[in-house]
DNA sequence: GCCCGTCTTGCGAATATTCACAAGAGTACA
DNA sequence: TGTACTCTTGTGAATATTCGCAAGACGGGC
């Protein structure tokens, strides 16, 4: 089955309509693959079909459908939101290091385990499907000790 | 020690220049307690001191330099970002339902041991001073499971 | 396939947030 | 205390993001 039929699926199930605006930007999440911003979503849908425009607006709109169920993750911690595809079978998250700005992978596990534990004490279903843990890496931990 | 006073210090702990709209933003939030957002902050700086105004913009600044020496916290979610004074002694974090907007609070604990995890193995240090997990409350999970 | 009711979109306007730059204020040091 | 240097602020403008509303598209039932 293509992606755009697994969209249009995961749509319907969630009781949203199956749109062109929606499914050229789970498209271009998909295959762009990682963080973009809504402007960056916007310019590649115009690049690959030169003839029905999608507003800018809609792309915002769209992100912040496709974000309640759950197909798509926003990243915050810039000026800028990016947005990026989730993968079910791969979820990923990531450690951003506030000095420096690099990122690092979080082990999957942790954040499952951390769910686990608080959807067993307090009922809550925990949607960590992207998250972003800021801090300090420990190159700029050092780094900080000196200065 | 004045709250003020503490603020100035950690200015320049931070090696940060103490400055009036800094201790204002950083006293409003210390007092009025609770998430607010910078319009807010903005406002309840006016109504308090009558004469020399700050701008709106140097609000938004400031709390971004009172979030990187951590005093302040934000949380996103909604469509509008708000502020929080950090409290070191008495971290805590909220378990927010994105079906019925409500918030729960998390224990402290479970942060803390999550983060000490990914300490140890990654040897990154982990600022979550105030974190709002997303997901779905008790009582929603149930609802959704009959809609 | 057509009709209807509702959900979505495009558009433009309204807000929220960030930026650039010159003027003003805080610090270190003499 | 005065000076020099740098960091911050105020202002206005630029961007980013959200809204309101009428027109258009989607899905269900005939
Ligand atoms: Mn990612
Ligand atoms: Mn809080
Ligand atoms: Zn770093
Ligand atoms: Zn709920």
């Amino acid at each position: 089955m293509s992606c755009e039929q697994e969209t249009a699926l995961a749509l319907h199930a969630a009781g949203r309509r199956s749109t062109t605006p929606r499914i050229k930007v789970a498209s271009a999440l998909q295959h762009a693959g990682g963080h973009l911003t809504a402007e960056e979503i916007h310019a590649l849908i115009q690049e690959t079909d030169h003839q029905a425009a999608i507003a800018l607006s809609t792309v915002y709109r769209t992100l912040e459908t496709l974000k309640e169920i759950r197909l798509v993750a926003e990243a915050d911690g810039g000026p800028r939101a990016t947005y990026e595809w989730v993968d079910r079978e791969h979820p990923h998250s990531h450690l951003m290091c506030r000095a420096c700005g690099r990122e690092a992978m979080l082990p999957p596990q942790f954040v499952a385990e951390f769910a686990s534990r608080i959807e067993a004490t307090a009922g809550f279903e925990v949607h960590l499907d992207h998250f972003v843990v800021p801090g300090l890496c420990a190159d700029c931990r050092a780094t900080e000790g000196r200065a």
